[in-house]
DNA sequence: TCAAGGGAATTGGTCAGACCGGTTGACGGG
DNA sequence: CCCGTCAACCGGTCTGACCAATTCCCTTGA
């Protein structure tokens, strides 16, 4: 049955009856008004919230996310579905990554590249604090591979970096997040402006590249 | 929660402990051993099941999905203009190729040599008689990218290659398949043995990028 | 008058226990 | 030996309750 209501409030969701970013009705009406009880009605809420939908917050309500892509994706990926090794990956990150980033220098427009600015600059924030840039690092590689213009690419790369945030990821995070590592994080992403601003794709996949090639190190070779 | 107990059964899945196929606890039994209630233990299996891990058959029990792989980890060509263009998944292709071939020439086996190299023979012998290679092609891609030991690019190099196969790259493909770009592919892919024999991963990568190169030339290039 | 504090109402999160209908497989009758 | 029956088991659903987080309004004090 939730599978009926999921796809009925999916609908509601598609036809702009619950417009993205607005908050849908609290899960006891919307329950009483589908005729279902609440567990259940919580079953569908689930489904779609894993199809990436909607999301909830605790104590607020639940949500239609405002980032829905416009083709449908409900029966598939989450990223739940990706392989098991944290090398596999970071090998395709690292290939996808590096081939963005030098499309991304041919084609970022003006705004792409502020955005990417102001992801630096709260980098920039964030070390100088002390504290972990790490998901201000994610908005930042979101962001270049968004600015490829390659919706496979950003596809991809978002869920590799959703996994990387995952228990599997944990001891490897550990290795590379260091202050040290993020000031010279701040340097590289600095430097991959700089060959944005110029449109210099093979410096900008060659700056890529070479910090795939350090952060491998850390992550994967015993001797460090 | 929810979120939780799914990562954890998902984990217990890809181990093997629960093998693909076989039968899961009945949900009373697992929510005591997982130290949870049953209605948030069944949250966490619509989860998996929304994200296709495992399917669940009333008065029977819970499997897990023998099917792993044929999940599609994103949209593609499924209508004419839907999804990404050509464009886009020629350059997934490209980014991914090139990085396989790198890593094959670092990891491929005697045994993988040698499926790839009956591929390239079976080429030869449609060549000589004049026939399309199309689809040996696409077996030789899909083997040196096999040869890789990465299941995200393989499974992602699958369907590109198969989206390739589809109505939206018909045009496309007149343009660079005749006789004389057949015979070209021959040598480029037997150098490309010779570097995988060499372990060279270097060059395996040049000439992958040197194929790209020119065969994205053919595909997108107007003056040509 | 306005800002800060506090508490009540609302919301999602979790739980226990119960009942229903479908499936399976063993047992017993033909 | 086959087949039908039935009990045990399993997922599906519901009721009702309590908890924790969040919000928001109203009170209180400056």
């Amino acid at each position: 049955m939730y599978e009926q209501i999921a796809e009925q409030i999916e609908a509601l969701i598609r036809d702009g009856t619950f417009a993205p970013g607005k908050r849908l009705p609290g899960e006891r009406e919307l329950a009483e008004r589908v005729g279902i009880s609440r567990p259940s009605l919580r079953e569908a809420l689930i489904a779609l919230e894993t199809a990436g939908l909607i999301e909830t917050r605790v104590g607020d309500g639940t949500y239609v996310r405002a980032d829905l892509s416009p083709t449908p994706v409900f029966p598939l990926a989450t990223g739940r579905d990706l392989g098991p090794g944290t090398l596999e990956q970071f090998e395709a990150r690292r290939a996808l990554e590096c081939a963005a980033a030098e499309l991304a220098a041919q084609r970022a427009g003006a705004a792409e590249r502020a955005v990417l600015q102001e992801s630096l600059d709260r980098m920039h924030a964030l070390v100088a604090r002390g504290e972990n840039p790490a998901e201000e690092h994610r908005v930042f590689h979101v962001a270049l591979v968004d600015a490829a213009h390659n919706q496979i690419f950003s596809r991809l790369v978002r869920e590799l970096w959703r996994a990387r945030q995952g228990a599997m990821w944990e001891t490897l995070r550990l290795k590379v997040e260091n202050a040290e590592s993020w000031r010279a994080g701040l340097v590289t992403r600095a430097q991959l402006m700089e060959a944005l601003a110029a449109r210099d794709g093979a410096a900008a996949r060659a700056l890529m590249e070479a910090h795939f090639h350090r952060v491998g190190r850390k992550y994967f070779d015993p001797g460090e």
